[in-house]
DNA sequence: CCCGTAACGATTGACGTTGT
DNA sequence: ACAACGTCAATCGTTACGGG
């Protein structure tokens, strides 16, 4: 995933609002809007190096966007909207081993009423539904981590995973570690302890989990290498 | 019929209000 | 006093609808 244009470099003032995070630029202060609506725990810290990307278009009150934040010595991607692009570029070019060569994929399908998952892969006559997590949380220089917050939207996807299982489907979670240098993965059971439990749960039912980390540069976001997951 | 625009849902934590 | 609930924030993608 290519940056359609060269990303602004800032050092980040404070995250306020959900949306909103004030920007020092050459010493002018500008405020841009933070697209990840999570908790970003441990991102947050004042005079971080940033990027930002800007756009004109007239409708939008912030022209600028937050796209990565530079925390212990690594370059982290918080723009939670370019996770399923990244994914979509990485199936497409044969970078995720499991699918290597698939005969289609298709983002955005819907498994029932009330829930879609983010891709339906088809390999070999195959279904397989892929749903994908952004992750951007590490307290340990080796190891991302997912939940950041109790995610009880997390839960219920893991739920419904595991009745497509039950259907005949294969279903995947793809951790999607937009977090430059780090080489292991594991769930943040200390966080959301009924997210591990149902994790334990589809686990043991058949749900496949993958982790990959990106290869994160102020030109561009692209799937870079298979990441252990250390959960015992 | 087509294009442009308006409306709407999804995203999730913070905060204000209401209810017990 | 605190828990539960509803609303709000900006953007983007999709859908719905209007005028010409």
């Amino acid at each position: 995933m290519k940056f359609s244009k060269r990303l602004i470099k800032g050092k980040l003032i404070k995250r306020y609002k959900r949306f909103f995070t004030d920007i020092n630029i050459k010493n002018k202060i500008i405020t841009a809007h933070c697209p990840n609506t999570g908790s970003m725990m441990g991102l947050l810290g004042k005079n971080n190096d940033v990027w930002i990307s800007k756009n004109n278009d007239p409708k939008r009150k912030l022209k600028y966007t937050l796209e990565i934040i530079k925390v212990k010595n690594n370059l982290v991607g918080v723009n939670t909207l370019l996770a399923n692009k990244i994914v979509y570029e990485g199936l497409s070019n044969n970078l995720i081993n499991k699918f290597k060569n698939s005969d289609s994929i298709k983002p955005e399908v819907y498994f029932n009423k009330d829930t879609r998952f983010d891709f339906l892969v088809n390999k070999n006559n195959q279904n397989y539904f892929i749903e994908v997590k952004n992750v951007t949380l590490f307290r340990n220089i080796n190891t991302a981590e997912f939940p950041d917050a109790v995610t009880s939207r997390g839960s219920k996807h893991l739920k419904t995973l595991i009745d497509a299982i039950k259907k005949g489907y294969k279903s995947y979670v793809l951790f999607l570690v937009q977090i430059q240098n780090i080489d292991n993965f594991k769930i943040a059971k200390d966080i959301d302890k009924d997210y591990y439990k149902n994790y334990l749960l589809a686990k043991k039912t058949g749900v496949q989990f993958l982790a990959y980390r990106c290869k994160i540069d102020p030109a561009e976001i692209t799937i870079k290498k298979k990441l252990k997951i250390i959960n015992e």
